[in-house]
DNA sequence: ATAGATGCAAACCCTTTGCACATTA
DNA sequence: TAATGTGCAAAGGGTTTGCATCTAT
């Protein structure tokens, strides 16, 4: 969000020289919000006092858009809009017919489904569009909501992106605080308890984070969802908890974890990837390491179980060779768990 | 797909005098694939023989649009092409920015995902622009494809509709003959016998029409998928199978073949509903009609079931009254299935 | 000194409009 | 006859370009 002008002077050698027009014009461009046209741009420098023919600021709306600076949208009004991209993930918008505003929004799920559909097609997937066009709120209730163009699109990002990372996180604490209590396994029980206390750690860190945010600006809160986000990882832990509820022994508990952590994991380090740089990507991508750091704690963990197990196991047998035959009850458990 | 004319009668009145200009622009319009510009039109209309002026090209599409005949679609290029909409599903795009051609896909899927993003916005749906821009198969790998602008997309949206459906189908009709192998009651049974023997004989209709349909076109198999359709509700019947598998007694049985029947009706109600008019809306409509008509079938005989056990029940009662107590083996083993 | 940026006006492209004329109801 | 469609050319709006002029490297 800070320094747009570093981001700016490491995008410049991209092509051309230096010079105070274009300075001038990208950092004004830059300092407005929501999607301006050629002429919006006019006028804002005008307003500002500074004047410049509309073919030098439609070259240097050409010019950002070649850097990667702004983005080209068209509303499908006849001229066409800019935005800029700068610590904006890509999205995707709600297109007011009747007051002509526009808001945007993002969907993971939405892209996920898109960039299936364009690998069953053959198709190398570029940028997609995605509009909603439609009467918003306020025009249909004529009530006025809480502004929509005031908070920057990133903090919404990172507010959603936290979310759903509590979310998860709460599901994880619940899952490895069942999984402490069901354990037998001593060693496996401390193993439980500290992903436990990691995951209300991060929690805490996580909400505190939150928290912040929300001090930072209080309308936040209570403005619409941006970033929709339905595969969420929170199910996993749901249903891993469910299924030790209905009875899970030590290895089996570990393995469900593990399921979990994978996928929770792939799902953070999926959609971390996806979008552009922005707090949001690094919460989840923090988040997916997390994740993998769990998971190898959790592998090993079972490892080291079932290595004791199989030598507790041959020690069994060499006591108890002249009897028919040991009890095994987690081998076959353990059997059980691998269908 | 017939009768275009009769079509177009209708919408006539929309506005205005008949003219044989603009009825032979509409009738050269109707008559092409793919999306075209104005002057596309007029080049067309040229090479047929035809001189009409630009302005009654543009006037003329204008008319189309607003009498529903045609769709105007913006690929961002500048200019407006036109699609018409006659038997033609709204559709989103995949346009090739490489050779510039489009092709058309439907998503059930990304549909109903932006209803519940424009719902929870306050938005007022109205048309939704899904545009992946990319390059396509062909522009990628250099390698000629089956043709894509031969085949009318109702057809393939027809095709689609039928796989669905028959998947559907294949899914209803295992949950069906296994819940008749292992329902005790002889009139259940008799119940689960008869819809398994219906949804083979519809099954059998499906793929007669599928054949026929491949038949007319038998390049029709190998086109990329047009409807994607992931939410399937061949998924509801797959897994209440399983769950009969895990042991289930007739009224248990009964009671998942409603749940499944329930949600297989909602599904095929609720997306062909969405279609706009063409063979493939009109399988999705019988299709969820007769997964009424079983819904309600099953309804009464669990109803017929829970009555004459109750009346068993209250017979053994009365008879064993002197015992202690009379075994109520289905009694108990609804009341499991009742959490 | 020279490649590149700027300003102005003209050109461009797609689209709409004004107006005289032709057609339809 | 009154209302509507058609053709032509002109105007519109957004955008790009040619060219002379500046300005940074």
């Amino acid at each position: 969000m800070e320094a747009p002008s570093a981001f700016v002077d490491r995008l410049r050698p991209a092509g051309g020289k230096r010079s105070s027009k274009r300075d001038l014009i990208v950092n004004v461009f830059l300092r407005q919000e929501g999607h301006l046209s050629a002429d919006d741009l006019v006028d804002v420098l005008r307003r500002e006092g500074h004047k410049s023919s509309r073919a030098t600021v439609y070259r240097t709306l050409q010019w950002m858009a070649d850097a990667g600076i702004a983005r080209k949208v068209d509303f499908g009004d006849g001229r066409a809009r800019f935005e800029h991209s700068y610590g904006q993930p890509r999205h995707f918008h709600l297109i007011c017919k009747s007051c002509h505003r526009s808001s945007e929004f993002l969907s993971s799920d939405v892209e996920a489904l898109l960039e299936e559909i364009a690998g069953v097609r053959g198709f190398e997937l570029g940028q997609s569009v995605v509009q909603i066009h439609g009467r918003c709120d306020e025009c249909r209730t004529g009530h006025r909501r809480r502004g929509q163009g005031d908070v920057p699109m990133e903090r919404l990002f990172a507010r959603d992106a936290l979310r759903i990372a509590i979310q998860t996180e709460r599901s994880g604490l619940d899952f490895y605080s069942r999984a402490a209590r069901i354990t037998k396994d001593a060693r496996g029980r401390r193993v439980f308890r500290k992903l436990a206390a990691e995951e209300q750690e991060h929690l805490g860190k996580l909400e505190a984070r939150y928290a912040e945010l929300l001090a930072e600006d209080p309308d936040l809160e209570s403005r619409p969802t941006f970033l929709f986000f339905k595969g969420a990882a929170s199910g996993l832990f749901a249903a891993g908890a469910e299924e030790l509820d209905k009875g899970a022994d030590d290895r089996q508990a570990l393995r469900i974890g593990i399921r979990c952590e994978r996928g929770s994991h792939r799902f953070f380090k999926r959609y971390g990837e996806r979008f552009e740089d922005s707090e949001g990507k690094r919460i989840f991508l923090e988040f997916a390491d997390e994740e993998r750091e769990h998971l190898e704690l959790l592998i090993r963990e079972y490892r080291s179980l079932a290595a004791r197990e199989s030598r507790a196991q041959s020690k069994a047998k060499a006591q108890a060779q002249p009897e028919s035959k040991a009890r095994r009850p987690r081998t076959a458990s353990a059997r059980r768990a691998n269908t």
